[in-house]
DNA sequence: TTCCTTCATAAGTCATGGCTTATCATAAGG
DNA sequence: CCTTATGATAAGCCATGACTTATGAAGGAA
């Protein structure tokens, strides 16, 4: 699978995500991820899992616990991804609204 | 469900970046999506509507056809969602950089 | 009208994945 | 040693979702 298929996976679950926003907040173990949340620490274990083949978290033994911690590097994938069509997309935006310019009509989208 | 949620969710399924890819290249009606997948023209449709309940895509009738293209904005809760973590990762780091350099180390994280 | 094409929806199948409880390994403390 | 705390893994349950085929609606073309 692709970088950005792992990512974009691993993000896609709720669960995940508050796991991943706690853990942007500060490093903690996984008990005490596992107390910040409704689910069990199995559970925990097999998402931070997911997050860690992803390259989102990384984690370090601390006696007998695990610190994990954020990758901010692991965004990087789904970012580069995500600005491919930033960019096509604005390109092809600006002709339009050049092209719209002549007409006197502004730049904007209909809305639903 | 929060917006980069939905994103999240939409963008996370292969078929549907696939599809999401081929539109950003031109809008293009269902049959000619469903000609460059190896899946039904049904699985498409159903595709279709998860991103345009998304808001990635946008569709308009051409006589007896539909006409999807991407919607740019859409991407648009996804990327502030990412940057929260890109500045708030950075300007830690930064912090842990410059007191770090005060004692000649590099970059890196403190233990314990 | 009668085709023919395009597309959406319904209904059903099947695999995936998120969760649980149970268990085991490891590390610290008594 | 034994106990406690922490976390990873195994096994199973069950909901979700990605697909299929079948069908119907709607818009040209004959």
């Amino acid at each position: 699978m692709t970088y950005e298929g792992k990512v974009l996976a691993a993000l896609a679950d709720p669960t995940r995500r508050a796991i991943f926003e706690k853990l942007a907040k500060g490093r903690s173990s996984v008990a005490d991820v596992a107390r910040s949340l409704p689910v069990s620490q199995p559970a925990i274990s097999q998402h931070l899992k997911v997050l860690k083949e992803a390259g989102l978290v990384s984690d370090e033994p601390l006696g007998q616990r695990r610190i994990y911690s954020i990758d901010p590097a692991g965004l990087g994938p789904l970012r580069q991804w995500l600005d491919r069509f930033w960019e096509d997309q604005l390109a092809a935006f600006k002709v339009l609204a050049d092209s719209d310019e002549a007409s006197g009509a502004g730049p904007r989208k209909p809305e639903r």
